[in-house]
DNA sequence: GACACGTGGGC
DNA sequence: TGCCCAAGTGT
């Protein structure tokens, strides 16, 4: 079945106008009061939509406050430096949106005099601007009646209107954005998508929704079926592969440690790092041998710490930390220097490496 | 369409 | 413990 007959199907019988009223009138009266909401402009909304992609609420409140601290304005962004946009960032997590954002902030800077674009072609051209971040910045910043649809709102309307696509799908995304183009109100926009997804964080919950306090609950499908706990349905992801390697932790006479940043792009990108060989591809013994071809420095492993066990969304690092001092050699490579502990809390690491800080001897 | 891309909290 | 989740995007 094609999207525009779906649509007309789900949409038979469902009171528009009523939805729109009473979900308007919910989310003016029940909205939290968060940082990002004490106006409209549109820098705020932009880094608060992009730290919020995947993240939840508390963990953002924090990270949001300094951030605006540290870069209040587009051109306060545009003109950082990258390292100290990924310091104010760590953390967070999905480090990419961070250079993206920056990226873009830059673009409009360049561009667009320093106005964030409020039409929809031209937003959307923005590094790490999708569809939903889109839809949120417009109609949050500027009123435009475009949809904004995320995991909450793809949840709570498939309950309210009782729809079994599997939302993992990128199709069923696009079902949901046509079934909103149909439904948002073009009064006020904002507090529509804003309430959707508000709807979805205080009370159309993933599990044990709280149904009686629901403002749609007279036109709630599920809830009269009584299969709200059922909806939606969502395939599951595979399990994590693991990784085995060997972090090694190098003091020179003067006590600084090795760290080494990561490739520019890829999994943690230009983050900071203990040196870390694959175990497998070298094992125990020859390790002193690769890291002498890698580093040009000679050393010899000393005590066995623990295996730090690090779970990412799609792979899991088991890293043996291994204190090794150094025998001889000089440092050569490109991207690792020896500093000392001070210095190192300038450099952003990622969370799997701030858990090695503890060996070190200091 | 499928997978890479982080982290911390809840049960 | 392990699995699911939380305001997605890029490739």
């Amino acid at each position: 079945m094609k999207n525009l007959e779906r649509v007309q199907q789900i949409m038979q019988n469902f009171d528009r106008e009523l939805f729109r009223q009473n979900l308007i009138q919910w989310f003016r009266n029940e909205q939290r009061v968060l940082p990002w909401r004490e106006n409209q402009d549109p820098y705020r909304v932009w880094v608060s939509e992009i730290m919020l992609q995947q993240t939840r609420v508390d963990t953002v409140i924090p990270y949001f406050n300094n951030f605006l601290t540290k870069f209040p304005t587009l051109e306060a962004l545009a003109e950082a430096d990258e390292q100290e946009v990924l310091k104010a960032w760590e953390g967070l997590g999905y480090y990419s949106r961070a250079r993206n954002l920056q990226n873009a902030v830059r673009e409009v800077v360049e561009e667009y005099q320093g106005v964030v674009p409020s039409e929809p072609e031209e937003i959307a051209k923005l590094k790490g601007v999708g569809p939903y971040t889109k839809g949120a910045i417009l109609s949050i910043a500027y009123d435009k009646p475009i949809p904004a649809v995320d995991g909450n709102v793809m949840r709570v309307l498939s309950r309210i209107l009782h729809v079994e696509e599997d939302i993992a799908k990128a199709s069923t995304k696009k079902l949901f954005e046509e079934l909103i183009t149909e439904l948002i109100s073009h009064e006020d926009p904002s507090s529509f998508n804003q309430g959707l997804m508000e709807l979805g964080a205080l009370v159309c919950t993933p599990k044990s929704p709280s149904c009686l306090l629901c403002p749609i609950q007279e036109q709630c499908r599920a809830f009269e079926q009584g299969i709200e706990e059922e909806l939606p349905v969502k395939s599951s992801k595979k399990k994590q592969k693991k990784a085995p390697y060997m972090l090694l932790l190098i003091q020179n006479e003067q006590g600084e440690v090795l760290i080494e940043q990561r490739p520019s792009s890829g999994l943690l990108a230009s983050l900071w790092q203990y040196p870390m060989l694959p175990l497998g591809d070298v094992d125990r013994e020859s390790a002193p041998h690769w890291f002498y071809g890698e580093y040009g420095l000679k050393i010899e492993l000393k005590e066995t710490k623990q295996t730090i066990k690090h779970v990412f969304s799609h792979l899991i690092w088991e890293m043996e930390v291994v204190t090794a001092e150094i025998i001889g050699g000089e440092l050569d490579h490109e991207r690792a220097r020896f500093v000392t502990l001070d210095e190192r809390n300038d450099y952003p690491f990622p969370v799997s490496h701030q858990k090695a800080h503890k060996y070190i001897n200091s």
